[in-house]
RNA sequence: UGGGGCGUAGCCAAGUGGUAAGGCAGCGGUUUUUGGUACCGCCAUUCGCAGGUUCGAAUCCUGCCGCCCCAG
């Protein structure tokens, strides 16, 4: 059960009145809940929201943030609700911390995710100092994620509502950010929140849901990457694992581990002359020579996953002897369970059972084992040890030696 | 211009007298604060073309066209 009223005692000492808070408000429904929320119960809260790129394109567009209609939905909001709103200039920033690192990505045969980027940099790093500088000692976003308390301090856990819950999104938030941020939403569902922007009189109360990519319009992320990085579109051929050339691609940007559509191969012969019926998945995908390495399901598999620059909420410091985890390898996955293991400066993810479609770039985020409800830490996928080879597109795999000469144009066999 | 084989959707392909399987690709949708996966739905009034036989033809017959293999 959850609680239509969630517990807005933000831990600060004193008079509410006294404390100041500051609000990540995007122009969306949760933010401009959080936001009067807060107001409701009291706290000194200050409105801010981040002008993040190209004010002109977005006006307008539903399900955006953060920019032309979505700044004037929050000041509209922030005026209802009787606080001061200020508009900060972020492009620049933002350009530079998840833009250019999400072209970049792609460049690598990666597949980013600019939102956890965005809240690892320009909000909970960039804002988060503006915030101090504002006098505020708490920072709080409509994000539905839990922060509780612990013997240790704070924890990150997952929401409520298991279908709204945004702890993927926010694996990176380090314990001294933790300290500082705020998620009073974590405890409601969406329908709770929709009912407090009613009940409030929020002029954003039907707002849809964001869903695509913030920056990329019509959700044509590749035009985007395309414009950044023209190297991105080159051409290639796409190969099978055993070699065989199966036809030309336009730019890796196209593609991430695990995809099956778009490839455009159609029917086969098989090996002996019979139908090959299986669809083909994308294994790997090679930066340097362009290519986009193919083949069936099964290759995919992976028991092994490498990951870099690991958060650890956990408490304890990872252990050589591991820990159990249920790892969510991709937003919309059910967590696997695992053992992670210490790796370097990284961590390496041993999993139960093999997983498909594990895509560098990615985030692995490790959640308790038990429950499953902590997030014990998150890091970035560098790569995975699947049954076709390696993933990371670098390493070259004895498998790819051409054996075959290349078989573009269908071949009649008679019989 | 001898012999043999083949021609069914973009691709692979089942179907040999009873009114066009399936897969792949593609398209659309559901799900989703990334992308992909998965799932659901759509996708040949017609079987290289033209005649003929038959109540009925992708299936049988004739001719033509095209492709492949062997023989030259």
């Amino acid at each position: 059960m959850t609680d239509a009223f969630p517990d807005l005692d933000l831990g600060l000492p004193g008079p509410r009145g006294d404390r100041r808070v500051v609000v990540a408000m995007s122009g969306g429904v949760d933010s401009s809940v959080t936001a009067a929320l807060l107001k409701e119960a009291g706290y000194d809260v200050v409105g801010i929201t981040l002008q993040l790129y190209d004010h002109g394109s977005a006006v307008g567009r539903k399900g955006a943030c953060c920019a032309g209609q979505d700044i004037y939905d929050a000041s509209l909001v922030a005026e209802k609700v009787g606080i001061p709103h200020y508009v900060l200039d972020y492009e620049s920033r933002f350009r530079e911390s998840v833009i250019d690192d999400f072209a970049d990505s792609y460049l690598r045969g990666e597949t980013p995710i600019p939102c956890v980027r965005c809240n690892q940099t320009v909000k909970f790093r960039d804002l988060l100092a503006t915030a101090r500088d504002l006098g505020a000692e708490a920072l709080a976003t409509g994000h539905y994620v839990r922060r509780v308390m612990g013997a240790a301090g704070p924890e990150l856990h997952r929401a409520v509502d298991p279908g709204k819950d945004q702890s993927y999104f926010l694996f990176a938030t380090t314990r001294a950010q933790l300290d500082f941020l705020r998620f009073p939403l974590g405890g409601l569902t969406k329908e709770q929140t929709r009912d407090h922007a009613r009940r409030l009189g929020l002029e954003v109360q039907d707002k849809p849901d964001s869903q695509d990519i913030c920056f990329v319009p019509n959700g044509n992320y590749a035009e985007i990457v395309k414009k950044l990085r023209p190297g991105a579109a080159d051409p290639g051929e796409i190969v099978h694992l055993d070699g065989t050339v199966m036809g030309r691609h336009d730019g890796i940007v196209h593609y991430t581990i695990g995809q099956r559509r778009g490839l455009g191969i159609g029917g086969r012969k098989g090996d002996d002359g019979t139908p090959d019926t299986d669809p083909l998945y994308v294994v790997r995908l090679e930066p340097d020579s362009r290519r986009v390495v193919v083949g069936p399901r099964e290759a995919l598999g992976a028991r092994t996953v490498r990951i870099g620059e690991v958060n650890w909420l956990g408490g304890d410091a990872l252990a050589g002897a591991g820990v159990r985890v249920a790892a969510k390898l991709r937003s919309a996955q059910a967590p696997a369970a695992g053992t992670l293991y210490p790796d370097g400066a990284g961590a390496r993810l041993v999993l139960d059972d093999p997983q498909f479609g594990i895509s560098a770039g990615q985030a692995a985020v490790f959640y308790d084992g038990e429950a499953g409800r902590r997030v014990l830490g998150g890091g970035w996928i560098t790569g995975a040890e699947t049954a076709g080879g390696e993933t990371d597109g670098k390493t070259a795999s004895p498998r790819l030696t051409p054996t075959k000469p290349p078989r573009i144009s269908p071949v009649s066999v008679a019989e």
